[in-house]
DNA sequence: AACAAATGTTACCGACGAGTATGATCCCAC
DNA sequence: GTGGGATCATACTCGTCGGTAACATTTGTT
């Protein structure tokens, strides 16, 4: 499948000449940029390494000029997706506030990165597309994603802020939430990702129940 | 990718030499099946249709003689794990309960179909893998499941089993929390897709944070 | 026995796409 | 102005995989 990836906007370092010595770098990140875009479009399998190139005025041996194979840009999106969600967890380590307030930092946080251009490598990568050493890398900075998810209920659950549940499940169930928007969210929506996610926070701590309140 | 899959039990109908007159039909079920079982282990893309026959035991045309393609193939597979929803739909119109209980029969067994060997097919399945027409065939039959849930969802503001919130945004979470479950889900898990959704249920319901009750 | 339909197999084609070898070009240092 | 590194294009290899044509075999029917 061949697709005109034409119609992508933000221009491409390419087509702009200056030389700056961190100009490498930013052309390596258009490189990961774009193949988001192209795997967030069209899949990754269906998505071939000419059309992210197509897609930066470029041939394909200059995205393996910039990046070693298919596999590690894929892997450079689910990063460039993660980073920010990993900060969020940073800041809130600092916080005194209860778990819950903290929690639902981290939520919008994470809601933001999923409807990110990136959000669609974070959600699908892992599973079959990668080698067997990437998708235990990819496994572990999920796995700890999920643990950090886990030890803010937990201490909500010890601080009071937070009702009594199953961690585990809990964690699945918000993840699970967060993580589909990737698969409906697109920019044009009426929605920003900020009210999705206040929309999911409101929704998990409220819940569905009518309250007498 | 060769993928060895002798491993998959349930034997198929090819060694046993019998023959009935459904027998055809049988057959292509299993087939159905055996594509379902790949799918989920090694991704869509990652499987050949040899490593289906493979694991039937079996010639690569055999499989175009019971199915038109490889399309076709992931298409009755999501319908093999779709049925099971709609049914549990039907049966909700028929009840007189409020809609709060209604909704979380239809979760449970939504819950359950997506824990079968379909899910990963069911949560997978569209996306770009599919030709336009069976891409919006794929399509209309989700939204008809969300629909589903955005009705039960009103319904139950209306009587009241069921709090004030935006119908699209929480069928929305409820779809991902649920959906995700083909993500992380495994047979030998120690929690029963009933326990899983009944987890889920009772976090939607009550909500995260503290009753007072 | 003989034919026809149903079922499968062997052996192939053609396309696509990841990855590479080779060389052209441009820029900078000296 | 020349060598050398950085950057990128042309043109190719090569394996895989979806799909098919042609043939074999079995089975039910008359």
């Amino acid at each position: 499948m061949t697709v005109n990836h034409s119609a992508s906007n933000a221009p491409s370092p390419w087509r702009s000449r200056r030389k700056t010595r961190s100009d490498r770098e930013l052309k390596r990140e258009a490189v990961i940029h774009a193949a988001a875009r192209a795997f967030n479009e069209h899949g990754y399998h269906n998505t071939s390494l000419d059309d992210i190139a197509a897609a930066l005025e470029v041939t394909k041996p200059t995205i393996y000029y910039y990046v070693e194979n298919k596999e590690q840009l894929l892997f450079e999106c689910f990063c460039a997706g993660l980073a920010p969600v990993r900060a969020a967890f940073q800041d809130t380590r600092a916080s005194e506030q209860p778990a819950r307030d903290r929690l639902r930092t981290v939520l919008l946080r994470y809601a933001q990165a999923i409807a990110s251009e990136f959000g669609w490598c974070m959600v699908r990568a892992e599973d079959q597309d990668l080698s067997a050493q990437m998708r235990s890398h990819v496994k572990s900075l999920k796995s700890e994603i999920d643990q950090g998810i886990r030890r803010l209920l937990r201490e909500g659950i010890s601080d009071g802020s937070i009702g009594d549940c199953d961690p585990k499940m809990t964690a699945f169930a918000l993840a699970g939430a967060l993580n589909w928007i990737a698969h409906w969210y697109r920019d044009s929506q009426s929605q920003s990702p900020g009210q999705i996610a206040n929309a999911f926070v409101a929704l998990f701590e409220n819940g569905l129940r009518p309250r007498a309140d």
